[in-house]
DNA sequence: GACTCCCGCCAAAAG
DNA sequence: CTTTTGGCGGGAGTC
């Protein structure tokens, strides 16, 4: 039974919203939004989480409970981002934060090896710009598979060393989500080719084991890190331009404006989707929802978003970016933010009183919801919750809610 | 219907 | 043993 109010989701879907009919929602509706809950977003909200001065280490707990998601979500984000050299793992729940300044060499040793390893595609000839499954089989037998934990442990790889690893861990290793990440980017680094289609990275890293169960997997790992490196502004979705069918586009991290530590992943992060401007919400699950609160375009904050994700002109984005500063930095709100905090929190690295309200904002906070729709809604969770308490708790006193 | 990819189960690894 | 880590694929959401 639940009868907790998941309401700092924001509803995204387009339609009508029972704000505007002055319905009050069924118990059974939710707010769910699926891409709200992408790993794109959560990366966005992750980076802006810690890009900011002052921070070296990254706790997992500390992540997942500040950006309101299962520990799992997060193991997928720092993956990736260690992979490209954002954060290292330190300890058991520990990594360290390194920046994007950290990425162009992690870039570089990345292509170092994968050119190393063979990671080219010279072998497919040199007009072959794009890469897809239709028109360079041939391409296919690029091995781009690792071979062995000694290319695996690459210097960019900072997990404590491993002694001589059983079969069954090698084989896990080369499984891992970071593995994965490393090679695909060696796949855009030391190639020539301009566009990549998720099936055809598939198969090339997959080598010969492309039965389709594993196909259909690792095609889902790529979404999964193709959703992250299209946050932070890595790779960018494009139509194949004969196929139409979607493709990636490597786009490296230029020193963006000579800014030594650009921040494009917090200017951009709303580039790839219409995303929500909230903190990723755990709570809020897809299964038998509906969400019929909705609002893509009535919010002003994401129609300014939308303006700007309409821009795709680099320049544009750059200067945006240089003049940010890190004064602005951190979460901005939907229309769902609770009143009590402020729109913008300033994350200063030694506020107490701020580590207390994110720490504490999980447990204790009762929403007070700038929306009426949300309001009413939350009151009506609560006149349910005080129904059920007191005629299936048995209790007579009912706590105070409100 | 194909594409996308969230979600959480559960096994391996680590402590 | 418990906890952390993360591979994996079902199936829901989106186009």
């Amino acid at each position: 039974m639940e009868l907790v109010a998941n309401v700092d989701g924001p509803a995204c879907r387009d339609g009508a919203s029972a704000a505007g009919s002055g319905e009050l929602l069924d118990s059974r509706q939710h707010l769910y939004c699926r891409k709200d809950k992408s790993l794109g977003v959560l990366c966005s909200n992750f980076l802006r989480l810690y890009n900011r001065d002052g921070v070296e280490v990254i706790g997992l707990d500390d992540a997942a409970l500040k950006l309101g998601v299962e520990r799992r979500r997060i193991y997928d984000v720092v993956n990736i981002l260690e992979s490209v050299g954002v954060v290292a793992r330190k300890a058991k729940n520990q990594y360290s934060w390194k920046g994007f300044r950290a990425i162009p060499k992690a870039l570089e040793v990345l292509k170092e090896e994968g050119l190393r390893e063979n990671f080219n595609s010279s072998n497919c000839g040199d007009s072959a710009k794009v890469f897809n499954d239709t028109e360079n089989e041939g391409c296919l037998d690029l091995k781009f598979e690792m071979q062995d934990n000694s290319s695996a442990s690459s210097k960019s790889d900072n997990r404590k060393e491993r002694s001589p690893a059983p079969l069954s861990a090698e084989n896990r290793r080369e499984k891992s989500l970071a593995l994965l990440t490393q090679n695909f980017v060696k796949l855009f680094l030391c190639s020539n080719v301009d566009l990549i289609s998720l099936d055809t990275a598939a198969a090339a890293l997959l080598g010969d084991n492309n039965n389709s169960t594993a196909m259909r997997t690792k095609i889902r790992r790529l979404y999964d890190i193709a959703n992250v490196f299209s946050s932070m502004n890595l790779i960018e979705k494009t139509p194949h331009p004969e196929t139409r069918k979607p493709a990636f586009r490597w786009l490296g991290w230029s020193e963006k404006c000579g800014n030594t530590d650009a921040n494009s992943s917090e200017l951009n992060q709303y580039r790839k989707r219409l995303f929500g401007t909230e903190i990723t919400n755990q709570t809020l699950k897809r299964s038998k929802v509906d969400s019929s609160i909705n609002t893509k375009s009535c919010d002003p904050v994401k129609k300014v978003v939308l303006v700007k994700q309409d821009s795709e002109n680099k320049h544009e984005r750059c200067e945006q970016e240089c003049h940010s500063d890190n004064g602005s930095r951190g979460y901005v709100y939907g229309p769902f933010a609770p009143v009590c905090l402020p729109k913008a929190v300033n994350f200063a690295p030694k506020s107490v009183k701020q580590d207390y309200d994110w720490e504490t904002l999980a447990s204790t906070h009762r929403p007070q919801y700038h929306n009426q729709a949300l309001r009413d809604l939350f009151s009506h969770y609560m006149e349910a919750w005080k129904l059920w308490y007191t005629e299936v708790a048995g209790n007579t006193k009912i706590p105070q809610v409100s």
